[in-house]
DNA sequence: AATCTATCCTGTTAGC
DNA sequence: TGCTAACAGGATAGAT
């Protein structure tokens, strides 16, 4: 469920501790996740210098020292807290040893001195394994399977009508599965993609090429584009959407999903101005889709 | 080439 | 009370 503002909300919390950070061990508590941890994972990255923490749609990038990318995704119930030391374990003379707080399903801890000498672990922890990582260690980043062919990034300004037209043009599967399609639009889910849609009031049922005109953009890829801009920024500066396994880096909770408008919401009113529409739940591509048939058109 | 479907996984909840 | 079934769903491989 993690998608792109839950990961940026996770980047942001990691970034402080983890940039400039020394790798001091990796430990690995089984041998894969939703794929396998690559032969040599952990002995790789020990000793490595966090040089900075990144991201690309719903990935996770760790850059090391050594111009090694690790890619993280945190799949539907992916998260990752930090165990520090406290107080007293730092007090000079006091006996200290790591304390072993392993809790079910954590599956990988990063154990780090920080750039101020504190050591700590950042631990990976993932019910279903739908999460993975891996190793990018040759080439330019942008030419991994998994990153060449995403779409643009539906933060900032770039994402405008016209791009959006260019996209969807030809495209005659729903508007939903086209813009779940992380080659047209990177980092959108389920979640933020029914909230986008409400917003441009836009049905997830029209053929997605029927937004586009002629031309190219159209009255409804500004709409669309504006919705998308605005759903995924307002989501991230609320620290994303905690549902079910989603939390923080430092555990505390987001809070856009109190925002939401139609996901999770069937059979309330639709927030719309003069609409006095239901908002429903239909199965596209079996899953859930949530909005209003009154005003989505 | 585009589009659809099955698959992976486990915790939670709804229904009988 | 205890069991089973449905559901959450991102990305990929394989089928159509």
């Amino acid at each position: 469920m993690p998608e792109l503002p839950e990961v940026e909300t996770v980047r942001r919390g990691l970034q402080p501790i983890m940039e400039g950070a020394h790798i001091d061990s990796v430990e690995l508590r089984r041998p894969d996740l939703r794929f396998p941890f690559p032969r040599g994972f952990a002995e790789r990255l020990r000793g490595q210098e966090i040089i900075a923490l990144g991201r690309r749609a719903k990935y996770l990038l760790i850059h090391l020292e050594t111009s090694d990318v690790v890619l993280c995704h945190l799949g539907m119930s992916g998260s990752f807290r930090i165990d520090q030391d406290d107080e007293e374990q730092q007090a000079p003379g006091a006996f200290h040893h790591p304390r072993s707080k392993v809790e079910k399903h954590d599956h990988a801890v990063f154990h780090l001195t920080s750039g101020d000498g504190r050591t700590l672990r950042v631990v990976y922890n993932d019910p279903r394994r739908f999460g993975f990582m891996l190793l990018h260690d040759e080439g330019p980043l942008d030419s991994h399977p998994l990153l060449a062919t995403l779409g643009i990034e539906p933060t900032g300004n770039a994402l405008d009508g016209a791009l959006l037209a260019e996209r969807l043009r030809g495209k005659r599967t729903p508007l939903k599965a086209a813009l779940l399609d992380q080659r047209v639009i990177a980092g959108l889910g389920n979640i933020y993609v029914c909230e986008a849609l409400w917003r441009a009031r836009l049905s997830p049922k029209r053929s997605a090429d029927t937004i586009v005109a002629r031309r190219g953009t159209s009255e409804r890829c500004e709409r669309l584009a504006t919705s998308i801009r605005a759903v995924i920024a307002e989501a991230i500066a609320a620290g994303g959407s905690s549902l079910r396994d989603y939390v923080k880096a430092d555990g505390s909770l987001g809070y856009f999903q109190h925002a939401f408008k139609v996901y999770g919401r069937e059979g309330h009113a639709c927030g719309h101005d003069e609409c006095s529409g239901t908002v429903r739940r239909i199965v596209q591509g079996g899953r859930s889709t949530f909005y209003c048939p009154s005003c989505q058109r």
